[in-house]
RNA sequence: GCCGGGAUGGCGGAACGGUAGACGCAGGAGACUUAAAAUCUCCCACCUCAUGGGUGUGCGGGUUCGAAUCCCGCUCUCGGCACCA
């Protein structure tokens, strides 16, 4: 699109840098930390400054925000909006690896790109308060909330299967593992025992599954979160060995089905289970330590592929069924879990289906104890009524599980019990660009706590920057850092040489903002106590598990220390949806860049060789060629029309494709509310004269104003603020059409336009009068009685189909309404011959005459 | 398989159980212009023997004077989880 040739047209690119430069040297979005007012916390989610900069989908959250933030100052609040930069991690480590380049150096020119961008969009962050991972001022603290945690019990050392990814050269903790496969590349990822750090998240399950309850958040990642966690209630069992395998022990499985005990048949324990070498017999050593091993050698995708046959090998040993007192075979399979409830099971083919295939498989008993289904055919895992069940004979599902507990405890031979799907959290990583442990090692091997006052633990230089590939961190090959002595006995101890996870300075940096530049203590308690919790939190769904259960977690944990006042950290919680991107396709499957194909109609044309392709809508990346970049739309149409595009697109909430061509329909209504106050001329920017302060507003455009005001604050208030620009169009539509607009209406309209297009805001609210920033003039408040019309459109229906429709006066009464009703024309021919049976009036909506004969 | 969302014109999307399709994009017609761009005005679900009538919110039922909306049963689709005993 050309701008116009005839000055002054709109021309964002004429005042968005000035105003952008205005807020920024009168520090106007500058917070009180702690202020008469009412306070609002609103947190945009914690950015990774990557090396390829913003996208299209980056700024929709960060718009919502800040026309939130925007209407909250104008509507009284103290807001606190700042920004920041989670900045350690790995992108910036592997390109350290191949380039020899600091990380620290990329990160610094990652952020300074995010930063031009992020700032050339407008938003009324507080720059002063703009925290930064990787800043040894911000993570000094980081490592004294470690210090608390490990002081506290909740961090410990482990040697622990891990997810070993080769190619990455270090442990991935099991959330960054997808599909067997690293989250970060997609490189294959073998399980490895290591020492690793460790932090009791399990302790806090409970807490962390109960105190989602009273968060206003969405249902959706409350149930994600609740899934993870994974609470079972059940009954541990104990069955002892056979006596005559020669073993005296006993095997202890985890049961959500004490009900079925006894239709166990078998027993399975994971290949990795302590007793198997023990319950081994002389003739299946073999075949029992080759399954032991093709199963360590699997990786986690091919062990879990649920496609596969079921697969196991008999150890020659019986166990007894506590309950029958039957002897029963005892069997390793993969699909036991080592790290779930005990690593053994108790197996009851008839009413679990992954029992009955293995049953079936190594043709092995199948009893139904509950009637229901059929168990020849499928295991019934459904409710129903115990059989062969002994004394419990009769009894429904669920109370025989409490019945049957009760039996077991009283009997000694098991006890009530709660198993949760999370494990504790892997927190050391072998990488060098992460948060040094503020820990050493003595010449025993003992951990030992440095003390407070030796914080930050910086990192030291190093040369290389490539893992070791045998597990250790780059940092291990420092022997002047790594090597020190104890602070005070003088001892000489080494540094731990693992550094802290990416999500380490992301589970706390929401506390930092509030005191951000306290060199004393991590943050002020008074301003922690004004400020928190936080009152909203935007950003996108995929941090539902990881990064908000960890924040919460070491929010709990801060909690129990006294030093936070709240005991969850993000009151309110949104997630924006997606934005995805046109792709193109060529005959041969190729994925052609966006600026390489015309789109004619509704065809897409490959403009070198012609060709039609295929038009894809997918989640926007480089490989697809689908990424659209905001620097390419502020320079094009500025903005504010950015802004205002991200917003009409749709629910906030949706998933939704960018289409360049949409933009320039907010990009017009700019143009067109521009033009609202400055005429068309040709020389300098002036007010046109169409703008009178001394007149008066008529009635329809007063009750218009009056209904804007009402539904733009309503639906900033429900975030739908595509259907608060939509009724800002309607608004303007009529304004514009005024051959004399009175100012009182033309700065009321600038106002609610000015959460949205900030920069056009400041500009017209200036040109009309205004005193230097609109940042903190009041809202416009509106008047319910003027919200409604005098006269209302009433739809006419006879048997519910609507036949015309006519005008009415909105307080009229049902009689005088349906008698009028009746007389219309339309409504008379309808009505020939028969007889009203009811007639209904819905007062200013709706007549419906139901009539019969 | 389990847990969540969705499905409305050519497209993005609006609609307290009450006139389905607001607002915008694309498209069409016109005005202005030497012309184009920009701007402005109007049209724009489908069918139809058009001042009217009929059909329409993924499919099939139901509740109701009245259903995109509520209930029951499906289909398709997008996310997440997935051998967790």
């Amino acid at each position: 699109m050309t701008i116009g040739e005839k000055m002054p047209g709109y021309e964002p690119s004429s005042f968005e840098p000035k105003w952008q430069e205005f807020w920024e040297t009168h520090k106007t979005f500058k917070t009180e930390d702690i202020s008469e007012k009412p306070k609002y916390y609103i947190l945009d989610m914690f950015p990774y400054p990557s090396g390829t900069g913003l996208h299209v989908g980056h700024p929709e959250g960060y718009t919502a925000s800040d026309i939130f933030s925007r209407y909250k100052r104008m509507k009284g609040f103290n807001v606190l909006h700042p920004i920041g930069w989670d900045a350690f991690g790995l992108p910036a480590e592997q390109f350290a690896v191949k380039s020899g380049t600091h990380p620290a150096a990329t990160t610094q020119r990652n952020i300074e790109t995010f930063k031009r961008q992020i700032k050339s969009l407008g938003f009324s962050y507080d720059w002063d308060r703009e925290v930064n991972t990787t800043d040894p001022k911000y993570f000094k603290w980081t490592q004294w909330i470690f210090l608390q945690l490990y002081n506290r019990g909740l961090a410990y050392v482990a040697e622990a299967p891990v997810n070993w990814c080769p190619e990455l050269g270090t442990v991935l903790a099991n959330e960054e593992v997808i599909d067997g496969r690293s989250e970060v590349g997609g490189f294959a990822v073998v399980r490895k025992p290591m020492r690793q750090w460790m932090l009791r998240i399990t302790a806090y399950a409970d807490r962390l599954l109960e105190d989602l309850e009273d968060l206003d958040w969405p249902e959706k990642i409350k149930a994600m979160q609740r899934n993870w966690i994974g609470k079972s209630l059940g009954a541990e069992v104990d069955f002892l060995v056979d006596p005559q395998s020669g073993v005296h022990a006993k095997l202890r499985v985890f049961t959500t089905r004490p009900d079925t005990l006894w239709g166990a048949t078998f027993m399975v324990l994971s290949p990795e289970h302590s007793l198997v070498e023990a319950l081994t017999t002389q003739e299946q050593k073999a075949a029992v330590a080759a399954y032991q091993e093709a199963t360590a050698s699997k990786s986690d995708l091919e062990r879990t592929d649920l496609s596969k046959d079921k697969s196991g090998v008999f150890l020659g040993s019986y166990a007894i069924n506590p309950v029958t007192d039957e002897k029963i075979p005892i069997w390793i399979a993969d699909y036991v879990l080592a790290s779930y409830g005990t690593g053994a099971i108790m197996s009851v083919p008839g009413h679990d289906q992954r029992d009955w295939e293995f049953a079936k498989k190594f043709g092995l008993e199948i009893r139904e104890v509950i009637s229901g289904g059929d168990v020849l055919q499928e295991a019934f895992a459904g409710e129903g009524v115990l059989v062969n069940s002994a004394r419990f004979d009769g009894l429904p599902t669920d109370l025989a599980k409490t019945r049957v507990t009760e039996w077991l405890e009283a009997e000694g031979l098991g006890k009530g019990a709660i198993n949760y799907k999370l494990r504790d959290w892997l927190f050391s990583r072998q990488r060098y660009w992460g948060e040094p442990f503020p820990i050493v090692w003595d010449a025993e091997g003992n951990p030992l706590a440095l003390p407070e006052e030796m914080l930050p633990i910086e990192l030291p230089q190093v040369s290389v920057y490539k893992p070791s590939g045998t597990g250790e961190s780059p940092l291990a090959s420092v022997p002047e850092w790594v090597n020190t002595t104890h602070p005070e006995s003088g001892a000489p101890v080494t540094r731990e040489t693992n550094t802290m996870p990416q999500w380490a300075g992301s589970c706390w940096y929401y506390l930092r903002y509030i005191d951000p530049n306290n060199d004393q203590v991590a943050w002020d308690p008074a301003k922690e106590k004004y400020w928190m919790p936080v009152d909203f939190y935007i950003g996108g769904a995929e941090h539902a598990v990881l990064h908000l259960l960890y924040a919460r977690f070491w929010h709990k944990v801060l909690f129990d220390c006294g030093v936070v006042s709240t005991k969850e950290p993000f009151q309110k919680l949104f997630n924006q949806g997606m934005i995805l991107g046109f792709a193109y396709k060529d005959k041969g499957g190729n994925y052609i860049h966006a600026d390489k194909v015309t789109k004619s109609e509704d065809k897409a044309i490959h403009k070198e060789t012609g060709e039609t392709l295929e038009i894809l809508i997918e989640k926007m990346s480089k490989s697809r060629g689908n990424v659209v970049n905001p620097d390419d739309v502020v320079s094009q149409y500025g903005a504010d029309s950015l802004r205002l595009y991200e917003m009409f697109m749709g629910p906030l909430a949706a998933t939704k494709p960018w289409d360049s061509d949409g933009v320039s329909g907010v990009y017009r209504f700019l143009a067109r509310s521009w033009r609202l106050v400055v005429p068309q001329g040709d020389g300098e920017v002036v007010v046109s004269d169409k703008i009178r302060n001394d007149a008066t507003i008529d009635d329809e455009t007063l009750r218009l104003l009056h209904k804007t005001i009402k539904k733009v604050t309503l639906d900033i208030e429900g975030l739908a603020f595509n259907t608060a620009i939509s009724q800002l169009m309607v608004c303007l539509n009529h304004l514009s059409k005024l051959e004399v607009v009175p100012a009182q209406a033309a700065r009321t309209f600038v106002l609610l336009l000015s959460p949205f297009a900030p920069h056009l805001g400041e500009e017209l609210w200036h040109l009309l009068g205004g005193a230097d920033t609109l940042a903190y003039t009041p809202w416009p408040e509106y008047d319910e009685a003027l919200c409604v019309d005098d006269m209302v459109t009433v739809a006419v229906q006879i048997m519910g189909k609507t036949r015309t429709t006519f005008d009415v006066p909105r307080d009229a009464d049902q009689e005088f309404v349906l008698a009028a009703a009746k007389e219309l024309p339309a409504v008379q021919k309808h009505l020939e011959g028969k007889t009203i049976r009811k007639a209904i009036y819905v007062p200013g909506r709706i007549v419906n005459f139901v009539v019969g004969g």
